[in-house]
DNA sequence: TTGATTTAATTGTATATACAACTACTTAAG
DNA sequence: CTTAAGTAGTTGTATATACAATTAAATCAA
């Protein structure tokens, strides 16, 4: 008969909890992100928008017209959190969601004329928030960080994205 | 009488929506968060945590015993995300919220012996999520990565951090 | 000492995130 | 042509995130 282990597992030390604190990559990433984040949020509320949000509109804008599987592949996300992001966009009628005539299973994603007023309304904003983030970060840091987390975002999601198609719209 | 600004703003170009798509500094730090965050979620899924919860458990264990505001502003987190993300780390009995005896308003957080016996539990699959990802982005882009994301919170979320205070405890 | 201000935490509301399971449609194998 | 396998999207469930407003306690000012 097989026995559980219940051996004790000694506790962490302090000082072993402080060096995993100040080493985990995915916390530096995230404290990062929220303060990214915090920011552009806060110029983009002008207009009643979320980063996430503006994010959204702009990536159907430049694909014109996207399914949500290439978007969520595109946007590094999982298809259901993309369904469930574009509901409040579908709702303010920013976004059309149309199935497809050659494929009975997809939608197809596009900006209704109010998506499009409601983007160039939020783009100067944007540019205040990027503006203002590459002032206080400086073109320096910003340079390496922008190589490194692309690099970062494609080699632990490897594979093709619908972007790499857009070379030629430039 | 005022009149309103009636002028249609020009809809953004389907160019310099890829543009911005390809500059965003917010869209980048996130796109690479959430495939990071999928890593080390991956891993500690099999002690039945998640990173944000690791995290919360490890800051605690570093300081041993820490107030909301304290903690919140050690992770560059609002303070009303914390008391929500602490539920079920409570719930579940790893995290005891103790009202301070000096100040009727604060809570001290603490781990309970359960709660050490899950971190403890759950260090090696943290260590093997952290590994992976260094084998696969690589030391010399996380050795500026790290410098790089630190340099960024700091610089959005000035101000005296809790862990200031920790230099000595090693 | 009392009244005003500040601070710590919580709650209401809304959105963001993703795994598991499901439905519906398409494609491939025979 | 029929069935099996695969793919696109949605829903159930649970957690993550933060602003606004609220409650309660501490501190400051008169």
């Amino acid at each position: 008969m097989k026995v559980l282990n219940m051996t004790k597992i000694p506790a962490l030390s302090q000082e072993k909890a402080i060096e995993v604190g100040e080493n985990c990559s995915c916390l530096a990433a995230r404290k990062a992100t929220r303060a990214i984040t915090q920011l552009y949020d806060k110029h983009l509320s002008k207009v009643g928008l979320r980063i996430t949000q503006f994010t959204l509109l702009n990536a159907i804008r430049a694909f014109d017209e996207i399914s949500i599987h290439m978007l969520a592949t595109e946007l590094v996300m999982d298809r259901t959190t993309l369904t469930r992001n574009l509901k409040p966009l579908v709702k303010a009628g920013w976004v059309d969601s149309t199935p497809s005539k050659k494929d009975g299973r997809v939608r197809n994603l596009s900006l209704t004329s109010q998506g499009q007023q409601q983007l160039a309304q939020a783009l100067p904003h944007w540019e205040t928030a990027q503006t203002q983030f590459l002032k206080k970060v400086g073109d320096p840091t910003w340079g390496r960080l922008s190589t490194d987390l692309a690099r970062v975002d494609r080699t632990l999601s490897p594979g093709e994205r619908p972007s790499d198609q857009l070379i030629g719209k430039r």
